[in-house]
DNA sequence: GGCAAAATGAAAACGGTTGTCAAAATCGAC
DNA sequence: GTCGATTTTGACAACCGTTTTCATTTTGCC
């Protein structure tokens, strides 16, 4: 039915990093798509709210979204320099994160794990600069 | 030096959940301070700066400002409802994000964890009600 | 007091995101 | 195929939290 959210899927399932709406726009328009920068958000909304992408918001409170290959719940490793991602389960980071809910009286718990460092291309590239 | 600061600061001191910008400046503003938005913004960034406060994202990308009582590596348990706090420590989360960094050749390794939750108090109030 | 440096705050600018609404594409029945 | 209804689209404006600007006020110091 749409071709557009297709295109922004197909963007994000291409690139191993997280990317920011104006990000995604940017390429498809420079790809030679006509697309306005409301569908791209639209598409990325529709999305996430189907668990077809996953949404962090970065420091500077722009939403990055990335299409992930597993559907089981998973944390990201993500290069602080490329923003190139790992996607990584914790299965003990999930059961602590139980526990230390159950242990305050907490219910329906939930967590957010995000790892960040920088990759091993990226250091070998600054210490090589 | 600067008593305005200080109000920022004891605001967050006497709350035990998060609270965004706007957030204080509206309780300052209702307490009968004189102080203006542009402050209450200075103040909470110099305080995140100095580390006297943690500072996090919401889901719609507000930041909020919590004053933490430890000045050690911590997390945090917040309740969905009414955003009441639980400062946590997790030797074992520590460990586990340095250990899945290494393991992908990812150096600098930092995270991000919170726990999300609703607390004892809030079930309690909604299923009695 | 007098003066320089720092702090303050009203208003404007900013940037990512969302809403509006008319035009265009798509669907369904005939 | 046409016709009309429904959905999707996108240019543009509005929004909202935050930051910048800059003139004014307060502070620290002699």
């Amino acid at each position: 039915m749409s071709s557009r959210r297709d295109a922004v899927h197909d963007i994000l399932r291409s690139s191993a990093s997280f990317r920011s709406a104006q990000d995604v726009y940017a390429q498809l328009r420079s790809d030679g798509a006509k697309i306005g920068l409301t569908t791209v958000y639209r598409a990325l909304q529709a999305l996430a709210d189907g668990g077809m992408v996953d949404v962090l918001r970065t420091d500077d409170g722009e939403s990055v979204y990335r299409a992930c290959t597993t559907d089981s719940h998973h944390h990201h490793l993500v290069c602080r320099q490329c923003g190139s991602t790992v996607e990584v389960a914790g299965p003990d980071v999930e059961r602590w994160a139980e526990a230390v809910g159950a242990e305050h009286g907490f219910t329906e718990v939930t967590h957010t794990v995000e790892v960040f460092g920088t990759c091993a291309e990226c250091s070998v590239s600054r210490t090589s600069r």
